[in-house]
RNA sequence: GGAGGAGUGUCCGAGUGGUUAAAGGAGACGGACUGUAAAUCCGUUCGCUAUGCGUACGCUGGUUCGAAUCCAGCCUCCUCCA
């Protein structure tokens, strides 16, 4: 495949080829590969966030792998910011670059920017999801947005405490409704009349289950346990996004004694089966026929 | 050979005469998504010519106005005793 753009993307449910495809188009074009997935950019999860390999990764310039501790904040925020300095950087080398990865919201906030909110105040953010984490708070914090961030709660169901409390913090932090802070449009990162080829790579359901299926074996086959075991040993909160990455919960169970290893294998591989269906929701409704779909 | 226990929808599992197409869970499918996003949340899930009809709780028959639920026989599985 020869593409004449200078900036490619692809995106694509997990275990769809993705990483195969970029190194091929990476190697053929003279181009530098930016990771576009949430999970991939820890430097504690190399297994099982399918991150490439180091052989992988010597075949052409891979960046913003693995580069975040999972003990830091991190969040599409960041993940912008950190592309901005790397286009900045390779500003002058005009190397064309290949974003790939499943994240659908990095994928957003690339091609649409985010709306531009301030950062929230540590104490304020921490102070409501400490609150979120205490059993039945849920109605409590939906009573709260109720008071303080009506529009907010209108468009919120009380079940859904992560967005709550993210519409919580930032009334208090900003004292401006998250409602209205969405208003304002986010810049993109490339400009309007920049040409970029989207690619999607859709493979059949059925093949990218059978991928999914196999390629967990594989990750615990080639130390998927061991570096669970070490993220365990770091003792991180439970709610950051590294102990919620797929795999990761289910594993620790099974370390625990809590499940055997076959059922937190066959568990893990049901909530990457469920993580591939919504992503791929995501790409059908929200990406426009400007991509081209590749059926793997 | 003898004594108990069990067979429910894709799977697990509740249900002991009517308000049961059958709780709940899993899985699957569809959907939402702007700073945790591999997260978080919502819906559907026997079939159909669909405010009704058909089929369904191991099989066959019976009791009853009415059965997944009671009775009889049969089949299969599990545990214990020989």
């Amino acid at each position: 495949m020869k593409i004449e753009e200078d900036v490619i993307l692809i995106a694509g449910p997990t275990a769809s080829g993705k990483t195969g495809l970029a190194i091929d188009l990476a190697k053929s074009h003279g181009a530098i590969i930016l990771n576009t997935d949430s999970m991939q950019v820890y430097s504690d999860l190399r297994i099982l966030s399918a991150r490439p390999t180091d052989e992988e990764e010597k075949q052409a310039p891979h960046l913003l792998f693995g580069h975040v501790s999972g003990d830091q904040p991190y969040s599409v925020a960041h993940w912008k910011e950190d592309v901005a300095s790397v286009l900045k950087q390779e500003a002058d080398r005009k190397r064309p670059l290949v974003f790939v990865g499943g994240t659908g919201l990095y994928f957003n906030a690339l091609l649409h920017g985010l709306s531009p909110i301030p950062d929230i105040k540590p104490e304020i953010r921490e102070k409501w999801r400490a609150r979120s984490l205490n059993p039945g708070s849920g109605d409590e914090l939906f009573d709260r947005l109720l008071e303080l961030d009506r529009s907010m709660a209108d468009r919120l169901r009380p079940s859904d405490t992560q967005r709550i409390v993210r519409a919580l913090e930032v009334i208090e932090s900003t004292g401006v409704s998250l409602s209205v802070w969405q208003t304002q449009k986010g810049v993109p990162l490339f400009s309007a009349n920049h040409k970029i080829k989207k690619l999607l790579l859709m493979p059949d359901r059925s093949v990218v289950h059978e991928r999914i299926n196999h390629r967990f074996e594989q990750m615990v086959e080639q130390g998927g346990i061991s570096e669970v075991k070490t993220l365990m040993e770091k003792g991180l909160n439970a709610e950051v996004p590294v102990m919620k990455a797929i795999g990761v919960p289910q594993l620790i169970s099974y370390l625990k004694a809590e499940l055997s290893l076959e059922a937190a294998i066959e568990k893990s591989k049901a909530a990457t089966r469920q993580y591939a269906k919504r992503q791929s929701t995501w790409f059908r409704n929200s990406f426009g026929a400007d991509w081209e779909i590749l059926n793997g």
